[in-house]
RNA sequence: GAUUCUGUAGCUCAGCUGGUAGAGCAAUACACUUUUAAUGUAUGGGCCCUGGGUUCGAGUCCCAGCAGGAUCACCA
């Protein structure tokens, strides 16, 4: 990567060879002992001054205001940041020396640097909690200028880079100088642990299973395609887990879940990365009504682990995830949404409909796209509030088991939020026979034009062929969750490096010639 | 993939009906030992995304490309 230094670069190269000059290594490998954190000193130095006499701190250094033979400083580390009050007098006791503080800290040290200090914790004049520092040690030096945000005492930000592609591309430098950006990360992450703790308090067991899959099967999306050279076969990266989940229902195992990283080649945009996270879990002897049940539970723990409240704001809307949520049938929903009842219509007359709504439809659609379509185009959007849509048909939901009562349909539920899709739970087809057909039914789809009919998984039917207890299954869509529980517009804001086209001059083509 | 908007200093942005570049922050120099968007004075810094075209002359107009955003289509 062959590229122009900018006038602000070429200074800071100059500065390092300085301070190697001065003896002073920019990039020292030994061990820095940090005794405290800012958010530490900000959460207890009232209540206990004493423990706060003898500090280690380490920071990276995010704004300098120089007074003459003493300046104050911002540093930033992991938890917060806190100013830092330096004096030459302190640095330099010696008449004779002042190097250290009016060369290596006024000449030498940049915005953008880490460094470490000892010193004491004191408040200033006008109250604000700081570290006097009686040493400093530069720790790393940067070599490229920090994009400064300032912020004034109303919490205001001044040039805020707010430039899309560079805050993607470059998350570390976002990072750094956007703390809003590091809290929606530390949010998912929290998000995460309390599912997890949720599951494994209720006896679940984590697991993994593959993501390089020879049948891509449990979900219908183009996927990803590779090679592998010593078995000389076609690999696919897993478009979903469900059916591996499944299999080891059927090996005995009662509750299992994983986090699974499924990738799908298709479109991008707001809410769609070509990789992104699914939870999903099985559960034996369970049925689709305990898994709404379970659902609540989760979703308003994790409202209330994150913001100590069931109320949650997205966008222009509180969302109020206290159980129960409102369930509907996707029949009662169109009836509600277009005053049609579309329950017992063939395909002639759901086409009709489409015609009436100005729905666009096309000759490959059969009875279930239909009825999906109608759903997607005038009912989804209208789901603010969490509402289980129920009761699908049985054309769109072939892993599905056919609802115990009502012909044609299948015991499955999709959760809207803000109106979009979070989840997707059945109670579990176990019935190999009907499986099987199902499959078959895809093959014909598929054959009429349908690209999105799913792959056969023999294996999977020999699994089921052994028996698979009643089993109720879900999948979460982990990304969209944590957009909507951390109020943000776009799946690029709650991916740390969300996919990009790359940048040509990073390509490494020197390497490759 | 389609439509549309954007691309100017390290960052955030100005730049009119075409006349060879401006501000704030950051940087450099000097002053200042409790400041806080620190302050004051001075200074430097630009393949104006790339390549064509129109024109005496293009950051500005036209065409093509690259990258990103938004909307739509596909999908979770």
């Amino acid at each position: 990567m062959l590229q122009e230094l900018s006038e602000q670069e070429e200074l800071r190269r100059t500065k390092l060879a300085e301070l190697k000059k001065l003896g002073i290594d920019p990039y020292p490998a030994e061990e820095f002992k940090v005794n405290v954190t800012a958010q530490d000193i900000k959460d207890n130095y009232e209540r206990d001054k004493l423990n706060y006499k003898d500090i280690r701190f380490a920071g990276r250094i995010m704004g300098i205001r120089d007074m003459g033979k003493a300046a104050f400083a911002v540093l930033q580390d992991s938890t917060s940041r806190m100013q830092i009050y330096i004096r030459r007098d302190d640095i330099c006791p010696q008449e004779d020396d002042k190097t250290l503080y009016d060369v290596v800290w006024k000449k030498l040290i940049d915005i953008g640097d880490i460094v470490g200090i000892e010193g004491y914790v004191f408040t200033t004049k006008v109250g604000e909690l700081s570290i006097h520092a009686t040493s400093f040690k530069l720790l790393s030096k940067a070599l490229k200028p920090l994009p400064i945000v300032k912020t004034d005492a109303d919490g205001n930000a001044f040039d805020e880079v707010t430039d899309p592609e560079f805050r993607y591309r470059q998350r570390y430098v976002d990072l750094i100088i956007n703390p809003k950006v590091k809290k929606t990360f530390e949010q998912r992450t929290t998000i995460i642990n309390t599912i997890r703790a949720f599951l494994n308090d209720s006896g679940a067991l984590e697991v993994d299973t593959p993501v390089l899959q020879s049948i891509p099967g449990g979900a219908t999306a183009r996927p990803f395609m590779t090679h592998h050279n010593a078995l000389d076969i076609p690999l696919y990266l897993r478009i979903a887990n469900e059916l591996y989940l499944k299999r080891l229902i059927v090996g005995g195992f009662d509750w299992v879940y994983e986090f699974s990283r499924n990738f799908r080649n298709e479109g991008m945009d707001r809410t769609h990365n070509p990789e992104f996270t699914i939870l999903e879990f099985y559960v034996a002897y369970k049925d689709y009504f305990w898994m709404m049940n379970t659902t609540e539970k989760l979703l308003e723990k994790i409202a209330n682990d994150l913001h100590g409240t069931t109320d949650v704001v997205v966008g222009e809307n509180t969302l109020s995830f206290a159980a129960p949520f409102k369930r509907i049938s996707i029949f009662d929903s169109i009836k509600e949404h277009t005053g049609m009842d579309v329950s017992k219509m063939e395909e002639a007359g759901l086409r009709e409909v489409c015609k009436t709504l100005h729905l666009e439809i096309d000759e490959t659609m059969g009875k279930a796209k239909l009825i999906d379509t109608i759903f997607g185009e005038t009912c989804e959007g209208k789901y603010i509030q969490p509402t289980f849509i129920t009761d699908y048909p049985v054309e769109m939901s072939p892993l599905t088991k056919k609802h115990r009562t009502e012909e044609g349909l299948v015991e499955r539920f999709e959760l809207m939020i803000n109106g979009k899709e979070i989840a997707n739970a059945y109670s579990e087809l176990n019935d190999p026979i009907d499986q099987r057909e199902r499959f078959e039914e895809q093959i014909k789809l598929m054959e009429r034009g349908d690209d999105e009919a799913m792959f056969i998984d023999y294996d999977f039917l020999r699994a089921l062929e052994y028996g698979m207890p009643p089993t109720a299954g879900i999948g979460i869509g982990i990304d969209r969750l944590c957009m909507l529980m951390t109020n943000q517009p776009s799946i690029q804001d709650v991916l740390l490096f969300p996919t990009m086209r790359p940048e040509n001059n990073t390509v490494a083509t020197e390497e490759i010639n």
